[in-house]
DNA sequence: TTGAAAGCGATACCAG
DNA sequence: CTGGTATCGCTTTCAA
């Protein structure tokens, strides 16, 4: 059995409040009364005052939690999550904070409970598919939270681009360069995950909400070219992974006539469809890939692609979570994405 | 005010034991009651049990730490250590617990405040200079824990692998190629972060424990191939990133007579060394350099290393904690390595 | 099935 | 500066 901070009240004969103090406010004691007590918890091995017991009683954990839609394993495997993340811890450390990970289950149920039981002082919402559910569930236990959705209410703090916008300017982009016939590359594009190529009438109500976004934004761009639906193919990858991408892209090959761009909804998907058309010979010159957010490997694969600001993301939702603005409508901040042309598009080849 | 699971249970009229059955032991009332109850809960706006005081009262938490000893920003900007967190993850989901991540101050003192503080019900700990003493805080609070540091105690859990003959066999890779004159590159060779160069001779006390068993099985295979320690120099990156090993690499510049070899104690400082010789024009083809680890780029820049599986460490750590082996010398688990020849080392050019 | 009572381990207020 | 007292919010025997 371990010793309690009462044992050690004992031990040394003062009462537990004294005790107590020895560890959370050195200032109420006399130092000499404090290092008696120290010394006789060392000696009975009292490892300082129980955490949990701690938060009970202060009323807050001392940590923020990070929420994610999939498995951590699966998040982790895009690289714009770990940057994201490493915002988050870095903002949450200079607050002495822990970040607590919550994956959430697929099932409404078992999400709800995985926010119930989290010990945590708030959320950080990454990414989240189906999330209206989740903030409600926030919301009922008073916790504050930040969310990165494509929807914020108005009262919800939030840091977020406009997915819309950002992807309107990499399709305006292959516009530009002269291109026709495209294909939109997304995972969960459908409700069900599936790889495989829709035309782009089929495609409605799509499940993931940022997905949903930049594909609204390839095609507002266009639209705005006055170009015909009838151009567009959708490519839906199973999830968002470089193999996903590169499955997805596979079914190009197929077509009586291939798109000249596949416009990606993320670099990950992008290098797959690299990978993809890579692996099917000479093919590469002739097509124009973009992604979306500007991973490391972008640079090195040459990927033109958008960039948005992965870490201060992480770092500016922590913030608002851990000191928020005075002014409710500061707490909504819309980060700048910037257009990255790089060797992966070019003009329409002639044929 | 939240209302508490007292409030329900005065509203509903029972007891606050058979609230409490109602969330946590359906099979102890009636599905009627029970339901009664949760639907009071719901117009209550009652958010289900709180965490914290379920956690003290049960006595166990949920949620597994990983203990790192550096900030997490800066954690996470080594691959490997992304993966295996994805590791320990991936078998926390499978456990149903949450990951706890929690960076340690440099200082003893902060990182054992850290220690103390964690709500959690058992350690994973990363890669830790000055490790003992947080393993005592750990075992002070009665904790279990997994560890991959490079010395456990008999009976202490861990998991890790053979460093120093992973080392050996990248560095037995080179003199078999003919290298005599070679520069080992690590972080934390020195107790001050610092970049330079040094000669071996200079270098003792590493104090980063998994850099100086690195090192050392570098230095093994030129003992055995019997060369001299003054063919060793070494290269000291201020930390662990890329960008620290190409400016550390660029003191080469500087030699009379350079190595022919860039030995790398992880692949991120080896990717580095490539980045500077590369901006120093035509270096390249003539000097072999290797990494350690195989991260995923290391693939991409064809970099010749030592593949440990990482996720898999993660994974086996977590498991090694969540459920324990009954017999406790399978407790500590040796991983395989592999030496990967790729495109980075090469035979010795003819002078 | 249900409920009463006894904590889990600590902190904070307030009087001395 | 020190100590008594009342919680924090819930779970868990155990008896009814």
């Amino acid at each position: 059995m371990k010793p309690t901070l009462r044992a050690v009240a004992e031990a040394v004969g003062v009462s537990r409040s004294t005790v107590s103090n020895a560890y959370s406010r050195p200032d109420q004691l006399s130092s000499e009364l404090r290092e008696r007590i120290l010394e006789a918890a060392r000696q009975m091995g009292y490892p300082g005052p129980d955490p949990t017991a701690r938060s009970l009683r202060r009323g807050f954990v001392g940590a923020i939690g990070v929420l994610f839609t999939s498995r951590l394993s699966y998040a982790f495997t895009d690289p714009f999550a770990v940057r994201f993340v490493t915002g988050v811890a870095e903002a949450a450390e200079r607050h002495d904070s822990s970040l607590l990970l919550v994956p959430l289950p697929p099932d409404a149920a078992g999400a709800r409970r995985a926010v119930e039981n989290a010990a945590a002082d708030g959320f950080c919402v990454y990414c989240t598919g189906g999330e209206e559910g989740i903030l409600d569930t926030i919301r009922r236990r008073g916790l504050p939270f930040v969310t990165t959705s494509s929807r914020p209410r108005a009262d919800d703090r939030w840091v977020g681009i406009d997915e819309r916008a950002a992807a309107h300017s990499v399709a305006a982009h292959l516009v530009d360069l002269g291109h026709r016939r495209v294909a939109l590359l997304g995972h969960d594009v459908l409700p069900r995950a599936e790889t495989g190529l829709l035309r782009v009438a089929d495609v409605t109500d799509v499940p993931h909400p940022t997905t949903r976004e930049r594909l609204a934004g390839f095609a507002d761009a266009f639209a705005t070219a006055g170009m015909a639906w009838s151009g567009l193919t959708v490519l839906t990858a199973a999830d968002n992974t470089r193999d996903a991408g590169a499955a997805a892209t596979r079914a190009l090959a197929r077509m009586p006539e291939p798109p000249t761009a596949v416009l990606a909804a993320s670099d990950v998907l992008a290098l797959g469809a690299l990978d993809a058309l890579r692996e099917q010979g000479g093919w590469g010159p002739q097509l124009s890939v973009t992604g979306f957010d500007d991973i490391a490997e972008a640079a090195t694969a040459g990927l033109t692609t958008v960039r948005q600001p992965a870490e201060q993301k992480g770092r500016t939702a922590a913030e608002l979570l851990l000191d928020p603005p005075e002014d409710t409508r500061a707490g909504q901040i819309l980060l700048p994405t910037t257009l990255v042309v790089r060797t992966t598009s070019g003009p329409v080849p002639r044929s």
